[in-house]
RNA sequence: GAGGGCGUAGCUCAGUCGGUAGAGCAACGGCCUUUUAAGCCGUGGGUCCAGGGUUCGAGUCCCUGCGCCCUCACCA
């Protein structure tokens, strides 16, 4: 049981005492820090000065950060998305203040009030939908908190509830603009709400909450205490409203398809297992959407994507966590060159939009972005990176041999088809050089079930996979629409990992490639690694709000 | 799954050779009307991750377990 705890608990009834709600209600009108910031750049307020411009008057609300009670006078640093801003609380002028109210009470009403702070006048870029640019009228005995409240009030209560805040309390104020004789930005009170009260303590003011596992776990605090942190997930949404605007732009529509699917598809992954009740059916929950979206095009919708959360029963690393969030997309009468292209612009047009910058440090590496990226073909990077070519089997598993030796892989040559073998070398040697964005096209056609093969070689598939910094980020094929060849390789089991297939039968698609699916290019990226990739985090659980964690008892 | 590292106050961290558990922030009491991680005076706060062992004595050494991080394997 933690005093501290206890101690602002007791704050809570010393409050609730004065007759004032610690959890308070709507708080209408309220402004940006920023929007304030960069208004208070038109009062020209001098320092030591509260501006008397209708102008300067506004509302504000945040979480406070920072806490300086000098006797008389409060100053707190106060926390919005958009930024921070100081309030200052003077005793003699918030009594003022409030018996000014008190003895208008009986004759202004609400309304005016509430519009007599909302006389900033500029739009609010951060915050359009919460922000009424019209003041707007409650009801008689409106909710405001504290504005609300019945105007016969002692004047000393809002100072007295102003002693008893706490760091990590949510405060909502009234007032005028003004500098400090240092020139600090204030936004002085008139009225101020308590609109939260945070009964445990925040972590600490200037190291934030930097231990790794209580990041994850209470994320909420990570979020409210380390603004570097809000920033990635800020920036997580933007790249995916990035990405939805370049797909509307070229006409793609979203779509939802299962999650729960009777047959996984789409990938070579362990699913995971889940089961209908009602039904009395198992299901599993999806490796990855792409035999839904194809029967999509099938059905004539030709440009579709989803951001699909997908779910695969594997290991956890840094760049791997049980869901994960992938998008993916086809689009008709296209190949695997457009989705190239398409891919490029995504990603590269993120990091010159969102990031402001074609070159992004990740780790130890300086990422550049800038398009065109080299393409290179599977079997040339083999060579080079192996040295020798990948149609020498006999070196091939020769060298396989000696990686399960060191027990650098775990895959056993003897029981493993050629292209298998060719691959984990691949994995192996190639991958980890592939540092600035590289597609690697043209696989083995047998790694690629779902794949067109090459109309001059049949060896080969129209696939390219796009690595950055090592990782597979994308990957994208020109589609097998054959519904002949397509029911021909899923009954083909290529022998690789123990219990693992690269494709599972599945009748009903195979229906639906008879019924015509249009020659498409589709195409696959890794969101949470591009998140990763475009904010520097080194770890996907840095990029995802809630990472999958053991349960622990709380303490 | 294998190997390595870490776990001390609400938070950030010290803790020597095995000898009474420490600091800053936060908290509590007091002072302060222009602070900027405010300052000053005073005070309280510990299942040293858990369990076992060695020892006169364990935060420290050993074993087991739990959690987290890293590397490798699997995987995207």
């Amino acid at each position: 049981m933690s005093d501290q705890i206890t101690d602002r608990k007791a704050k809570l009834d010393k409050i609730r005492a004065l007759g004032v709600d610690p959890y308070g209600t709507r708080f209408p009108n309220v402004t940006s820090h920023a929007d304030i910031r960069a208004a208070a750049e038109g009062l020209r307020i001098e320092a030591g000065q509260i501006s008397a411009e209708p102008a300067a008057c506004c509302r504000a609300a945040g979480r406070i950060v920072l806490y300086r009670d000098i006797g008389s006078l409060i100053f707190m640093t106060v926390r919005d998305r958009s930024g921070e801003l100081q309030f200052g609380l003077s005793k003699k002028m918030l009594l003022e203040a409030t018996e000014g109210r008190r003895d208008e009470g009986t004759k202004g009403s609400n309304a005016a009030r509430v519009a007599r702070f909302s006389t900033l006048d500029f739009r609010n870029t951060l915050d359009e939908g919460t922000r009424s640019v019209e003041p707007v009228p409650r009801r008689a005995g409106g909710e405001d908190a504290g504005l609300g409240a019945p105007a016969p009030q002692d004047p000393t209560v809002p100072w007295k509830v102003a002693k008893l805040l706490d760091l990590g309390d949510i405060v909502g104020v009234a007032g005028r603009l003004g500098r400090t004789k240092t020139g600090e930005l204030t936004l002085w009170a008139e009225q101020f709400s308590l609109l939260s009260k945070a009964v445990r303590p925040p972590p600490e003011k200037y190291h934030g909450l930097t231990d790794i596992e209580a990041r994850y776990r209470r994320r909420y605090v990570d979020l409210a205490a380390n603004p570097v942190s809000q920033r990635v997930f800020i920036l997580r949404a933007r790249i995916i409203d990035h990405i939805r605007d370049v797909l509307r732009r070229r006409a793609f529509i979203e779509v939802e398809t299962p999650v729960l699917q009777p047959i996984y598809g789409g990938a070579a992954a362990r699913p995971f297992l889940t089961h209908h009740n009602t039904l009395d059916q198992d299901l599993y929950l999806r490796i990855s959407p792409e035999l839904y979206l194809k029967r999509c095009l099938v059905g004539g919708l030709e440009r579709v994507y989803e951001f699909a959360r997908c779910f695969r029963n594997e290991g956890i690393s840094p760049r791997h966590n049980p869901e994960f969030t992938m998008l993916e997309l086809y689009q008709a009468y296209g190949d695997y060159h457009d989705m190239m292209d398409l891919t490029e612009e995504i990603v590269s047009g993120a990091a010159r939009d969102l990031i402001g910058s074609m070159t992004i440090p990740f780790g130890d590496q300086e990422i550049d972005y800038t398009p065109p990226w080299p393409r290179r073909k599977y079997a040339d990077l083999f060579a080079e990176h192996v040295g020798f070519p990948l149609t020498d089997m006999a070196k091939v598993r020769e060298r396989a041999r000696q990686l399960l030796e060191q027990k650098a892989t775990t895959l056993d040559e003897r029981k493993a088809d050629d292209e298998i073998v060719v691959n984990a070398l691949f994995e192996h040697y190639v991958e980890r050089h592939l540092v600035n964005p590289t597609f690697v096209l043209d696989y083995p056609a047998s790694l690629c079930p779902l794949t067109k093969r090459h109309p001059q070689d049949p060896s080969v598939a129209l696939r390219f996979e796009l690595f950055i910094s090592g990782m597979e980020i994308g990957n994208a094929y020109s589609e097998l629409n054959d519904p002949a060849v397509q029911h021909e390789t899923f009954s083909r089991q290529l022998r690789g990992e123990e219990g693992e297939t690269m494709a599972v039968m599945d009748e009903d698609y195979v229906e639906a490639l008879e019924c015509g699916l249009p020659p498409a290019g589709g195409l696959g990226l890794g969101i949470d690694r591009l998140v990763m990739l475009l904010t520097g985090s080194p770890s996907i659980r840095d990029v995802i709000l809630f990472p999958l964690q053991r349960p622990q008892a709380l303490a």
